[in-house]
DNA sequence: GTCTATAGAGGGATAGAC
DNA sequence: GTCTATCCCTCTATAGAC
């Protein structure tokens, strides 16, 4: 037992794994890594998840709802205009991805090498489709297939976060300069969204 | 020695080698498997190729040729309109990524986990910059950012693909689903893109 | 060129003491 | 809860026969 204000050890070796993982991905990750990184050791990391699999699984878990379950309320909220929405999706996605830049290159490769253990986990364009989000596309074309837009929008905001490694081998890109980049397609990107909407003619 | 027509030992393993490795990445690939599926064995194939490695390295430059160099060419050509280049560029990927729908999630994770290995190898923006593409994209708009815009471009055309777990994890998206809702956004994506240059304001 | 056999290293997991 | 020591398996790579 630890005192009240310490990192417990669960949550050590929890942190050092997300590490570890988001680097190196699943198969080439260390659980004897991640336990140095913790500060503990091997038998002890297995002591508290059994094995690198279930470890795996619970990090897995939580990056995925932070991916993808960001843009969930701000489709469901009722009082914010198809335009604001936009906007907010932007902002969201944009602050959360500065924040974990490789977040969404470690989700969709290990969801492509390992797709079982995804099955269950997403529940995805079945909460979209009963979302206020829906109705006001609707309300502007009705022949409108919003996944559709909403995949070309969620690629737009997330793809730079995909390709920086072959903008960084091409360009000099330092860190500043990106996020610079970043900082100006937050604000653009709705606008884009928007054109493609044809919002503007309304 | 084999028969003219035969496939020698060196591309068998190569393709094997293709296959397991666009399937589970680098560091969850296995030289036996690759050295089973070719019909040879494990001593064969490092007599070809020294290393697992190598190997990888070989395939990789590959497949990143295939997924960059492909624009390249569309963007340089003086013949054509901006608007008929977002068209080729849409049929383009749209048909590669169909006949390779894991290349995108496979170049882009061993490139977050051994950016090392790209360093000299792509050379992307330089190559963009010096296009036809770009004087035509500064006649409507000199204060325009064709890499930013290219980015979009290539995000809506390729995030599908890399989406496509969840999208079967959620829906019961089968391949011929995805097949048609590709197409569809095939003959789609350039007019969005051309929605967001504002190119039917001209 | 192609094989069998094996060296040699590293990794996940567990036994058992404290 | 936490540690040290170790088992045992799998993997890459090579030696050496044919």
């Amino acid at each position: 037992m630890k005192k009240i204000n310490d990192i417990s050890t669960e949550d050590k070796i929890r942190k050092a794994a997300e590490n570890e993982f988001m680097k190196k991905g699943f198969a080439a990750a260390r659980i004897r890594d991640i336990a140095v990184n913790a500060g503990i050791n091997l038998a002890l990391l297995n002591y508290y998840f059994r094995s690198k699999e279930k470890l795996f699984e619970l990090v897995m878990a939580e990056k995925i709802e932070r991916l993808f379950a960001l843009v969930i309320p701000v489709l469901n909220e009722k009082s914010t205009s198809l335009k604001q929405k936009l906007v907010l999706i932007s902002e969201h996605y944009t602050q959360m991805l500065l924040d974990e830049p490789s977040l969404p290159a470690f989700v969709i490769s290990e969801m492509q090498q390992q797709p079982e253990k995804f099955a269950g986990r997403i529940r995805f364009s079945s909460e979209i489709m009963k979302s206020e989000y829906i109705s006001q596309l609707k309300e502007i074309d009705p022949n409108t297939n919003p996944v559709d837009h909403l995949i070309s929008y969620l690629g737009i905001l997330i793809f730079p976060f995909l390709m920086r490694p072959v903008l960084a081998a091409s360009d000099t890109l330092d860190d500043k300069s990106f996020k610079e980049q970043i900082e100006k397609r937050k604000k653009l990107a709705p606008i884009w969204m928007g054109n493609i909407l044809g919002l503007d003619k309304i």
